[in-house]
DNA sequence: CGTCTATTTGAATGTACTCAAAAGCGGTGG
DNA sequence: CCACCGCTTTTGAGTACATTCAAATAGACG
């Protein structure tokens, strides 16, 4: 059982969505738990079952996949509320395709598959809840795949500060690089350019 | 109304997911329509709302994104029992970013946005069945992504091949490179390699 | 201060692009 | 039946964007 006070950025965020009444906060907090993880903690790993939706409290995450020739490729970082997992994985509770690591000591809320089903079944207002949550995160996979065709490196990495300076912040640049797609001496070289051009 | 016949392959579809009554059934079908569009007409048009989430009976459509050089960028391809709409537009009834356009005659199931709600009200089952449809629609959004950073042109070339055969029969090369992100001239310099190494 | 990690810089290379032109492939009409 | 048209694919030369590898520099932390 999880203190009201510990959820409170959760219920805040789900209260942006849909309206929860207080029973159906409180049978939502004695379904779920809260998980500390320190930084370089991996929460899911490539090969496991993702057995957890995550919601972040606080702290920063990033997904990757790894290559079969040994490079890592960033897919998403996750800062405070916002979710994590490989949905891939925890959908249909098989083996992951990617990792995801800590980069810094972060608080998570962990929804179980059992207990998301549980919470669907019981309110049917989550199951809105997720299936908007989701549909925007297609919107933006969708959009990103877009940029990654029609941006150059130098835009791609323009658009990444513009809309997530606060992540760009807490990021070492090696892993903005993956992120975008280039190599870190790339993006290096671009940033020296963005500097001269002003 | 619409005839059962016609609406056979989508409701074989949803079976698969989730089973319906009768009676529900016949609602849902009381409530959508079937619209039929001639090769080269646009479903959505880039600057419009997207009011439709549609159903491919039969036919094939593409959905693009036409940047500021005016080149065309294709995000995905939809043939019978997939689903076509631009989601970002659809979800918020705002404009749209892509071009929804035929690539055959085409045959689809129109599911309006108020339609939708009325559905997910009076059959929740429906928003379960939807949710499951995006999460994974999210989940090859976010495997595309990787593919694309991961894999050379040759190799998502030979991974497009080998998934979606059936799509590649029918459609013009040229557009098979904008779906991979890459130039119609290199595509062919691909493909003629690929036949050297046989 | 030294060590470890992250970033920068440079030269050589590679993958994919641009532009231009030629070749292939249906369909249509004389 | 073949000549022509529009559209798609192929080929080639030159170019651009991004990578690799190596080395130097800068920062962070004990």
């Amino acid at each position: 059982m999880i203190s009201a006070i510990q959820m409170e950025a959760l219920l805040k965020y789900m209260s942006s969505h849909i309206q929860l009444s207080p029973e159906e906060e409180a049978f939502l907090l004695s379904k779920v738990f809260v998980r500390k993880y320190l930084k370089g903690q991996y929460i899911v790993q490539q090969g496991d079952v993702c057995k957890y939706e995550c919601f972040v409290l606080s702290g920063c995450t990033k997904m990757f996949y790894v290559d079969d020739e040994g490079q890592e490729h960033i897919i998403m970082f996750s800062i405070e509320d916002w979710w994590t997992s490989d949905m891939g994985s925890f959908i249909t509770q098989t083996p992951a395709d990617f990792n995801i690591q800590c980069l810094e000591n972060t608080v998570l809320v962990m929804f179980s598959y059992d207990v998301i089903e549980e919470l669907y079944a019981n309110i049917p207002k989550l199951e809105r809840f997720f299936r908007q949550i989701i549909e925007r995160a297609f919107v933006a996979s969708q959009k990103r795949i877009v940029r990654n065709f029609a941006l150059t490196a130098k835009d791609r990495y323009l658009y990444f500060r513009k809309q997530y300076p606060k992540i760009e912040q807490r990021i070492p640049q090696y892993m903005i690089a993956s992120y975008l797609g280039i190599t870190k001496e790339f993006l290096s070289k671009v940033k020296s350019q963005l500097i001269l051009e002003q």
